[in-house]
DNA sequence: GGAGTATCATTAGCTTGCTAATGAGACGGT
DNA sequence: ACCGTCTCATTAGCAAGCTAATGATACTCC
């Protein structure tokens, strides 16, 4: 347990798992909180407005593949665009907005309990620190696509 | 981007795909780098050694599977222990030896690139708040399994 | 209006991780 | 010496992510 690359590994898999847990316990499984969220704000998107639009970067295949999981777990249906033939528009079933409460309060206490043991301070510094790192990264990514 | 829970994944994602863009240069991916951590300590190691072995949590199937893979790009060769029919032995190859120092200094690098921007103090309070973070989240998973 | 191009979703195929089920081999006790 | 149990690795099967390839539909320009 030493430099931080490993802390933040291990940190990140713990917290993935116990969100899995989490989100379980309302049948819906880490993978598809993403999709949901986008949903929830705005119902009938299509695979990509919901990569575009997730609150993290996520691929419009690993969109499609979790919507057919989705679809079969009786969390959504799909429905052809009727003005565009080329889209596909997600719909929320009755199931998934049901749970949209409870997921998001169960997420709020995991982040609480995650951060118990930190002072406000810290986590503040936390927050400031993981930003930092992002942006650094994030900026890499950018710029070997030049402009 | 608000809570920590997605700060912490964002961040993770982006040092997992530099890692693996990284260690992809010397011929190996991000997988790959917990089994061969543990073989550069100790050769001929099984895989459930490794798994009890690597610096962070990981399962056996996950260490045979990805010894398949490494097996495959010529990384580390497989034998049967003699004494004992059960167990198998994973020895890496001179290719896998030889990239040692190079992915440690790349790793190293990256390391010090993602956390750049942050001061020494910064990175100080990161490491204590991860290490408060896990600390806080594998008690619970020790403790349901109860004593 | 038809051909070529652009824009979608989807599929294919890969990696990394997991749990549960299998199967082979060793070992202890009778 | 054999039987049951324990200990391994492996396989099966799933989830979640990715890139690249496909295929269907729309749009644009002649």
């Amino acid at each position: 347990m030493d430099d931080f690359l490993t802390l933040l590994v291990r940190a990140h898999k713990l917290l993935q798992a116990a969100s899995d847990e989490a989100m379980s316990r309302h049948g819906v499984r880490i993978g598809q909180n993403l999709i949901l969220e986008a949903l929830w704000e705005t119902d009938g998107l299509t695979p990509g407005e919901v990569a575009s639009r997730a609150r993290l970067p996520i691929t419009t295949p690993t969109i499609v593949n979790t919507a057919t999981r989705m679809e079969a777990a009786g969390l959504l249906t799909r429905r052809r665009d009727p003005k565009d033939g080329r889209l596909v528009r997600l719909y929320l079933t009755d199931r998934a907005r049901a749970a949209q409460q409870p997921i998001r309060e169960s997420r709020r206490q995991l982040a609480e309990h995650a951060t118990a043991t930190l002072t406000d301070e810290e986590r503040a510094h936390l927050r400031t620190a993981l930003l930092k790192i992002i942006q650094q990264l994030a900026t890499d990514q950018a710029g070997p696509g030049e402009r």
